[in-house]
DNA sequence: GTATGATACCTGGAACTACAAGGCATGGAG
DNA sequence: CTCCATGCCTTGTAGTTCCAGGTATCATAC
């Protein structure tokens, strides 16, 4: 692993999952998706602007979600709030999630009677 | 997503943290570290080959594995057992899984205090 | 006034990883 | 003899995260 890599594998579909799930709660701005992220989880994980503004774009071009740009202070922000459409797949994403890591867990700890 | 993808999402060093789990236990083989995946987590993940091999062998060249040759039936297998070195990695694997997971999992149910 | 940093948007390129598809070979069942 | 399971492997593709940088405005500090 490259040094300086800020977290360490686990994050795929990750960045997307939270940005519909604070999304869900209140329309926010990219800038602020990053630091809402980052306040969260805890500081546990930190995601660029890099990361978010891409996704921002795809899941609105895939009507999951709809930007309006607002000035405010001179400053040019473009706030996101969900769609039905991402409503939904913030639903299937979040099922996915939930039948991973409960997977991931029990084999981790060890269950070997999978059923319960 | 492209049809027929099998995991959807989320498993992005999910199948080194199982292998090195499962081998953490006893000795296998690739093939039947294909199938161990797809029992111990219930049906809900399936990997195929072309996952489990190269981790295999990545993972045997970062000294965290060892594998022998042993022939069975006319039939070679390559079983691996795990070194310390493989023991510690798992360590930390399954220390970050736990913090990437417990911090989404809070903001997915809405917790907006992070600590405890 | 002018440098620095925070705000706020964006893109490009590198690196990694899962995945499907397929190739090679042996053994047993039909 | 043909098919399928076993058992190993590699290649190519696609999707993601990540860093680094680029642009611009505003407030603060010097």
């Amino acid at each position: 692993m490259p040094p300086g890599k800020t977290n360490p594998g686990f994050m795929t579909g990750v960045p997307e999952l939270l940005i519909l799930r604070l999304l869900a709660d209140r329309e926010m701005y990219g800038y602020e998706l990053v630091q809402a992220i980052h306040d969260a989880t805890g500081e546990a994980i930190k995601v660029g602007e890099g990361v978010v503004y891409p996704i921002l774009h795809t899941l609105e071009q895939q009507g999951c979600l709809k930007g309006h740009r607002k000035s405010v202070n001179g400053r040019t922000r473009v706030y996101y709030t969900t769609t039905s459409a991402g409503k939904k797949r913030l639903g299937v994403l979040v099922g996915e999630w939930s039948r991973i890591t409960r997977a991931v867990s029990n084999v981790v700890k060890g269950a070997r009677h999978a059923i319960a």
